[in-house]
DNA sequence: AATGAATGAGGTTTCATTCAT
DNA sequence: GATGAATGAAACCTCATTCAT
């Protein structure tokens, strides 16, 4: 067995524990045995529990991060650019389903640290809606109504009704249109 | 039913603690400490640590259910309706912004018997929403809006960014004329 | 049992086992078995099985020190004053047979901070013998001559073979007329 | 018989990490480290972390009695012959300061095994200085006070304070003359 | 009602040693 | 000879809970 390969098994091993049971309920000791290694070995690969949970963690937000960028240059008008924007973050998370339930249940409860992770990544995306928004008079409150809105197909929907991530995406299409809608 | 002294000091220091550090991270001896009697004292009002941040937990909850109920029972057009009900909770939450701390920010990153209370609150304010919206052809739509919408105000400018309750709900009612607009 | 009969059977068998068989290879169950309580209880009492360590070790030399400062006002000569000060000092480390044990034989054998303590101890008592000795021309020669001797007695004499410290004392005072002696 | 260049690399970093560290605080982890092996490659070399303790402590021990053996038959007045024998054992203790540093400060602290090569070593010395001091008739004790001073110069003015091994010779000396000094 | 010393199961982490390559 | 990932026993320490006073 490839040390990378023991190292993917113990993430994948403590992704799974952690969603399934949070952080403070997911023993090292867990950890090791559903990766089926000796105990030991944890810390070959992670100075403590504490680090294999924020290597898991930024590794997502990383991967959000480098989304929104990308969206961000796109040339599309605005509408186009926030269902194509936001149907790929969700998809992203469709993917790391786990690692999302540890974002989104899991994260708040604990130390500054954690806290710190949590709030770097919501300003991520309202800089990005803000910015997408720059035309709309009401564009604070519009991106407020739109995260919000966002986090709680997440969290709800997605995560909690296990609702499929196509079902999810068409959602939050049809309360973009409806929140966006001119009038007359 | 008056609680004793005792009691009521154990609580109060546990609402604090739980709301700064978390429930994991809040020992008993914090809380007794904290509430200035010995170590003994508090299994003699909670049979457990787990109890007491129910007890908590469940306070609050019970006080928004009858807010909902009375709510719902009032006859107003629905805009005044919605706004009315969602300034009484806010300022409920204002009143036990500790508590409020505890249920959104560290009531989900713990066991399945705590999500439970979790979204039954959850699922009561759905109710309320969907049974105010009845008229509209997108009520499930609005109400996941709305949710989401008056969450994120009271978790990031309430809890996290400190502003005070009167401008959440100033905000809260902005975005209720903005969601809920007729076309022409 | 009261608390401080708790306290004080931990420090005796640490005490023991300390001696015995050193620092290192004296683990906090080994001393909390032999004092009849449990694992936790120890740390009722002390931080760390470095605490307790540093605890009894400071313990003795403040005794010393104290014995130290009290014979340097007395009013003698030289030989007698190096006489009652050495014996008093062999009969208080007789009685902490076991703590004198570890100071000679265990402490030099780690960190910095322990050897910390072990060099002012040292520094303590050859200030001492200085004082004593200001008289004599070749004091610096003679404190270094006596200190080594002193301590070679401890070492070997009483604390490896045993010898009863009557022995010991006579056999510095010996050393003391030898060393001490004028030529004409 | 030549060693491997691998193994003298392990002794090396073996001295100076438990000169510095001590024993217990040595790891084999940091001595592989040190020498730029591999974690397995100690276990060619060695049986164990006690065994490479022991082979360095013995290796100058059996320098020592080699150097006792010669000494003794030596023909020269004792005055000159302790002066020899003293200053030849100061040289290589400089020479092999670190190892030194173990034997005076770091093999007390540990089992009797470790121990007993301590008072061998002791044994040796004690054996040589009444042989040479035969026709005193203070052997016994001149033996116990030119012990405990050599070793002190060792212990606090050449490894402690770091003075030049000549200043000591001349130190151990002087101490020698007054110790020895014939009265009228 | 109140105390607080005592408990002990269970957690995290360390590290000498092994062994397949 | 050399490697270094893996092992697992055993260390230190925590803390919710009990119970005699």
């Amino acid at each position: 067995m490839s040390q990378s390969d023991t190292k993917k098994r113990l993430i994948n091993s403590a992704i799974n524990l952690f969603s399934k049971n949070g952080y403070f309920n997911t023993k090292v000791s867990d950890i090791v045995k559903d990766a089926g290694v000796a105990q030991g070995t944890f810390y070959l690969y992670f100075k403590s529990k504490e680090e294999i949970f924020l290597y898991i963690v930024e590794e997502i937000i990383e991967k959000i991060k480098q989304q929104t960028e990308k969206s961000l240059k796109e040339d599309l008008p605005v509408d186009k650019k926030l269902k194509k924007f936001a149907s790929s973050v969700f998809y992203l998370l469709s993917e790391y389903k786990e690692v999302a339930k540890i974002y989104f249940f899991h994260l708040l409860c604990t130390d500054e640290k954690f806290q710190k992770i949590y709030f770097e990544a919501e300003q991520m995306l309202k800089s990005f809606y803000l910015d997408v928004l720059k035309s709309y008079e009401d564009k604070a409150l519009l991106t407020d109504i739109l995260l919000g809105f966002g986090k709680r197909l997440l969290e709800i929907k997605f995560l909690r009704d296990q609702k499929p991530i196509e079902e999810i995406i068409k959602e939050f299409e049809e309360g973009l249109k409806l929140i966006l809608r001119k009038e007359k």
